[in-house]
DNA sequence: CGCGCATTTGAGGACTGTCAACTTCCGTGG
DNA sequence: CCACGGAAGTTGACAGTCCTCAAATGCGCG
């Protein structure tokens, strides 16, 4: 492994904090893997046997049922993913794949769970990492309950922009019908779904989505700091610190998330 | 606080492992707190001063946006609840109310903080257990993006089936307005897919219901382990771990997940 | 007994998925 | 450099699912 790489994991908020002795017990048994494109790294119902690590290239995590499939996260470096499965020592309920050529350190689930006994503040910062993760996934079952595909849609653009800071035009990372499944409609209803956006200054050319009206589309997407992780907070309340991989919103570029209706309200309780 | 329910608390996953000394600081500063039925215990967005631990009564946790609300979770004895934000000093991203006459134990958010940089087995519980909410609600988002109502609605009634290890008739242990909203749909259509179940042995009468044809329900439902956590495993593979409280299986009598399509397959993806 | 609320039922419409055809894009190979 | 083939993305037509509104029914409590 590149010592550039090392300071990479280093940096994550899992290790940031960890002693120096649990990092290298940690590392010493990992190995550094590449794989090519469309690689199935973990089927779900597999055991989980290590803690992955995404340096470099995009990893998707998705589920089945009756022979559909569903993106629940995609990731992108740096990212830990299929933690709580390694903390439970349990199967994994997420497959993964590779999107595109990537570069990934896997860690022993053993080293991993031993290093959590021995490092409280190691076995704290895997806490707060599940925690942030936890508190990605509350965001997403509540943008997927409350919204509709278009909102969904209009909510992620935004989280786009917000991540790269882009002015008025946004890269999407991913194909479209990837994208698609992680926002929960078809890809005919993804397509649909820009048309309808078209109405509020939102114009797509491949992968380059320009927003020329951003009030009109906050105004149709109504972000929400307890939805969409971007969305700016009330007063001036400090940036809350859920940062974390997986389905953190970081990674998925502020993508899904989740919260609801009112009392008397109506629409999918 | 009577000796009982002090065992009660002690027998949590999240306790059971923890040093007398961690469990002695954590409890000292905590009060048990009775609630009448309808209180608002916690509004998303607040800052979240306790870990909850409820120990008679029900629960909700819901989320609200743009005048929608929607059920995220329902609890019941003994359970805890709101743990990510303790974990993360955060504000709450669900809000929390009581449907019925609650007892609650209300644990001091930094004595659990400290308590887990004192306690590494108490670190290591707290892990776990958010380890078990997150996979239990992997399973959710699988649930509501993979299945449609009746099959939420059939899965849920298999799994409240396995909780009570009841033969054919089970009990609802919610107001229907309100299960409906945690399966993601309106009263109405809640009703609706009842009526869809009488075709596979379904009968509604009040809060009791019967499954009179537990197969043809069964083939409908088609529980998967790895969405529902009652659902068999394979092989003679032992039941994991995920345990815990909070949106965890066991409160929700199993019934939320969720997982779909495959690589050809449609519906949602 | 009557009121209020939860639940049910019906009708209609909005949203979303399915199927099929067509266009565009892109990499391969000639 | 261009033609071809396949996959991704679009569009249209249609159907199924789900929500909304309204009204009726049933149940529990005062």
């Amino acid at each position: 492994m590149r010592a550039c790489d090392m300071d990479r994991v280093k940096g994550l908020p899992l290790f940031a904090d960890a002693a120096a002795d649990t990092f290298r017990v940690a590392t010493a048994g990992a190995h550094l893997q590449r794989f090519p494109a469309g690689t199935m790294l973990l089927l779900e119902g597999d055991p989980v046997d290590f803690l992955y690590v995404l340096l470099d290239g995009q990893v998707e995590l998705h589920g089945t049922w009756n022979d559909h499939e569903t993106v629940l996260a995609i990731l992108r470096p740096v990212s830990t993913f299929i933690l709580a499965a390694v903390v439970l020592d349990a199967d994994a309920l997420m497959s993964a794949r590779t999107l595109e050529r990537c570069e990934i350190l896997m860690i022993p689930g053993d080293a991993i769970r031993t290093a959590m006994r021995l490092d409280p503040r190691f076995a704290m910062a895997v806490s707060r990492d599940l925690a942030g993760c936890y508190r990605g996934l509350v965001r997403t079952v509540k943008n997927h309950k409350l919204r509709n595909s278009v909102e969904r849609l209009a909510n992620y653009l935004l989280a786009l922009r917000a991540a790269d800071n882009s002015g008025g035009v946004v890269r999407l990372h991913h194909e479209k019908r990837i994208l698609a499944s992680l926002l929960g409609m078809t890809p005919e209803n993804l397509s649909r779904a820009f048309s309808a956006l078209q109405a509020v200054g939102v114009n797509v050319q491949g992968a380059v989505v320009t927003l020329s009206n951003v009030a009109a589309l906050e105004a149709l997407a109504k972000p929400d700091p307890l939805i969409d992780n971007h969305a700016p907070r009330g007063g001036d309340i400090v940036a809350e610190a859920d940062a974390e991989v997986w389905s953190s919103e970081r990674n998925r570029a502020g993508g899904e998330a989740g919260a609801r209706t009112a009392s008397a309200g109506r629409r999918n309780d």
